[in-house]
RNA sequence: CGGGGCGUAGCGUAGCCCGGUAUCGCGCCUGCUUUGGGAGCAGGAGGUCGCCGGUUCGAAUCCGGCCGCCCCGACCA
């Protein structure tokens, strides 16, 4: 796809900026197939660099992986009445296979709490079988009306954790505790700042007994929730019968929890930092950490540039360096394209540093280094890049989480405002509103019904206003939480 | 599934009302000259005009049907 025209900006239409970035920018493209995208090598770069982080963070908490089938039986899902009513009008089903017709149907996976359940009700017997602290990287498909590429595709890559536990305060625990993980990976590697809290029921996962999440807010004042974190409860546990003998002697079923964070955090990475040139990407997510540019005139001049610049990239992504010393670098060495071609193309993919290389700082045996996020330039020594780069690539990856959280207290409202304004304000820019709520679903859905917002959190104590409020936004009766009200994807 | 828009080369488009097999830009290929913020010139390749049918001597264009995509709504990670 070609660079040369500009985006659509922001202000004109987030939208179409959203979608012409993400093709330009080659994270992703439409398919052949209805609602389902293809994650092009930059997009899946970015995945693999958050799975990866992810599952040092699980197992670092004792987690394993494992891997389910792909086919689920289609009476598992019936098992527990509140999933098979809220998954089973997005289920792919299986009808036929080898030229037959099917006894059972198989459910292609919407999530696989249920045949996942269904083995651990094998493996345990007693309470020493647990924990079971299992974790599966997968894909999963959902039949959506509407798709968007990496926010809501039919087919997406995401983890699910699903353990099984002796108690109820142990599972709740765990959800937290995954919560925090997943709160810690969203600041810390994708530079995101969210709210985390607990969904009111209306919101909650199908057959949960509560759904903790973590909401981050995008550059058009939406918010994005970025992950799910479930305790199950004894649902599941009943409905597939996943009990243990306890240290008493007597049958108890076990308690479980859910949790998953999908692709869709590259959508939110993308509406997060992208800006009107391109694409923006925190230093510790992105494949290439910085791309060097040779510039020449001569044919002599090109060898000797871009020798030094491949020798710059092998010894600093040489996998003898230590993993946090080592810089993912890319030598943009193409003939033929003019330097400042290659700079709107890097910029465009979201490079956090481009090091510029050309004649004149060769005979100064330096390099002029630019960053993507402030597009600050300054002279660099050569011979500094290796002891300097690791803190500079620290530095973006602070500011770009501190620009975030900036923007996002920016847009954040806690004042006490009237119903009336807060409708003002969803019809116009947005906001985070911290308000109080009676409690009360059906002024949630009024809410909903007229002004589109809905509470994204009850959030968690860190959260909430210094002085709590005490009446219904809506109502006026008194306030029974404080919510966060926002328009969402 | 309701409302709106759109299908012409890899991408973006003109032509359609008033039928005569296709315009322009970008990209791509070759050569030469270029290269410190989107290169220039010359030559060249690439299209069953979404699909099916109808009208006609003749259809991108008119008529009928279908399919697909995007946006807005209901639903949703």
């Amino acid at each position: 796809m070609s660079d040369d025209k500009k985006l659509t900006t922001r202000a004109e239409n987030f939208s179409d900026w959203y979608n012409e970035l993400v093709l330009r920018a080659e994270l992703a493209d439409y398919s052949p197939v209805r609602g389902c995208m293809v994650i092009r090598p930059h997009g899946y770069g970015v995945w693999e660099r958050m799975q990866r982080a992810l599952d040092d963070m699980f197992k670092a908490t004792g987690h394993v992986n494992a891997y389910f089938p792909l086919f689920i039986p289609e009476s598992f899902l019936s098992k527990e009445a509140q999933h098979v009513e809220g998954f089973a009008p997005e289920c792919a089903v299986v009808t036929h296979g080898g030229g037959k017709q099917l006894e059972e149907r198989l459910v292609v996976r919407p999530t696989s709490e249920t045949i996942i359940y269904s083995m651990f009700a094998k493996w345990v017997q007693s309470y020493r079988d647990l924990p079971l602290l299992y974790n599966q990287w997968a894909n999963v498909v959902r039949w959506e009306m509407r798709t968007r590429l990496f926010l809501r595709t039919m087919e997406f890559l995401w983890q699910e954790g699903h353990t099984a536990h002796a108690t109820h305060d142990e599972a709740e625990a765990e959800t937290r505790r995954m919560l925090g993980v997943y709160r810690d990976f969203m600041e810390g590697w994708m530079a995101m700042p969210v709210i985390t809290g607990q969904k009111t029921e209306s919101e909650k996962f199908a057959g949960a007994l509560r759904t903790y999440a973590c909401e981050a807010m995008m550059q058009d004042n939406k918010a994005l929730q970025a992950g799910t974190s479930h305790n199950l409860g004894q649902n599941f546990a009943k409905a597939f019968d996943l009990t243990f003998q306890n240290e008493q002697g007597q049958q108890d079923y076990a308690w479980n929890t859910s949790w998953g964070v999908s692709t869709r955090m590259i959508g939110g990475l993308v509406m997060t930092h992208g800006d009107d040139s391109g694409l923006r990407l925190p230093p510790r997510l992105t494949p290439i950490q910085m791309v060097i540019v040779p510039i020449w005139k001569t044919d002599e001049e090109r060898a000797a540039t871009i020798e030094v610049a491949k020798r710059i990239a092998e010894e600093l992504g040489s996998y003898k360096r230590p993993d946090h010393e080592r810089i993912r670098v890319h030598v943009d060495d193409r003939i033929g394209i003019k330097p400042g071609a290659k700079y709107y193309h890097w910029e465009l993919r979201g490079i956090p540093l481009r090091l510029e290389i050309g004649p004149r700082d060769l005979a100064a045996n330096s390099g002029m280094l630019a960053r993507r996020d402030t597009r600050e330039k300054r002279s660099i020594s050569l011979d500094a890049l290796r002891t300097e780069l690791p803190a500079i690539l620290d530095t973006i990856q602070a500011d770009m989480l501190a620009a975030a959280r900036a923007r996002l207290e920016a847009n954040t409202i806690r004042e006490r405002i009237s119903y009336d304004r807060f409708k003002e304000v969803m019809d116009g820019p947005g906001a985070f509103v911290y308000a109080g709520w009676n409690g009360d679903p059906a002024v949630e859905a009024r809410v909903k019904e007229e002004t589109k917002a809905t509470i994204r959190v009850i959030p968690d104590a860190e959260f909430r206003s210094s002085e709590a409020p005490t009446t219904c936004m809506v109502t006026g009766e008194p306030a029974k939480y404080e919510v966060v009200w926002a328009r969402s994807y």
